[in-house]
DNA sequence: TTTTTACACTTGACTAATCAAGTGACTAAA
DNA sequence: TTTAGTCACTTGATTAGTCAAGTGTAAAAA
């Protein structure tokens, strides 16, 4: 087993990063009673809709089957709501979800970014965002080609 | 609602990277019958053995639960043993565990740094391990301090 | 000596995701 | 008109994690 490769140290911190922002957002989104995973699905929601669901679980990333139970629990909350139109379930926010949605927002995005504004420069956040894209553009790609 | 902060930007980059290098690390790994997540605590487990389910735990950034758990199925499956100490338990590589990590090492950090290597330059990466190591160690900060 | 405290670990209930097999409804070929 | 195919969605089994309450053992306090 020879040494760590450059490659190797940046993923393992982008690794932990990603796992402890995300229990820490967890934490942080608990005053608005919701997870980081329904805020980013609520999102995508607002956005697009109306949406199907096929259509949703491109745009998060996540399988049909990962859509299906993640709606079904934001269902349960009363947070959106699915409509059988034709043969296809077209998804859209409750007033209640919207509400949630609007309340959270700002402070979650402001929450976002202060990992980045607490420890980099203007410039530096600059310089990460063009990496970071370039690098998960490629692996967007790596993804489609299978 | 106002709008989307650079830093949001880059936080969903680097969520949507992590996401997907880890569906296709999995996948990578199926060849050594193994996932990612197994690899990383093997990689830990090779390093500091013999060593505690707590230590284990931190170094993989992982809760007590969670590392049992994990534990739990890496000893079925027959890669680790754990050893009852007087009252706290020891873990240590099986020899089948050894063999398979040393298996997959080089590949999987091959595999690792391909991903950066094919998108940036050498001089980028550097950049980027150094941004990344400063945000990281913010959030890790962020984490002790609760 | 009994009782509390502290520590290491486990477990139950839950969120979130994967893959793959299973429904259900409409569409097109036999 | 029956049959086969396709598409959108669901569901069962599994991995991986969280939190919080529970267990068991050893040391310290009563």
């Amino acid at each position: 087993m020879k040494n760590n490769t450059l490659g190797s140290l940046i993923w393992l911190r982008i690794t932990r990063f990603t796992h402890q922002s995300n229990l820490l957002s967890n934490e942080f989104l608990k005053q608005f009673d919701i997870t980081t995973a329904q805020f980013d699905v609520l999102m995508q929601i607002s956005t697009y809709e109306p949406i199907t669901q096929s259509e949703l679980a491109k745009k998060v990333t996540v399988t049909q089957g990962g859509i299906s139970r993640m709606l079904t629990r934001l269902e349960k909350d009363g947070l959106i709501k699915r409509k059988q139109d034709w043969k296809i379930k077209t998804i859209s926010l409750t007033n209640k979800g919207r509400e949630k949605l609007i309340n959270a927002f700002d402070a979650q995005l402001a929450f976002q970014s202060s990992f980045f504004e607490e420890s980099l420069t203007e410039e530096e956040q600059k310089t990460l965002y063009s990496l970071m894209s370039r690098v998960q553009k490629n692996s967007e790609m790596k993804m489609s080609d299978r």
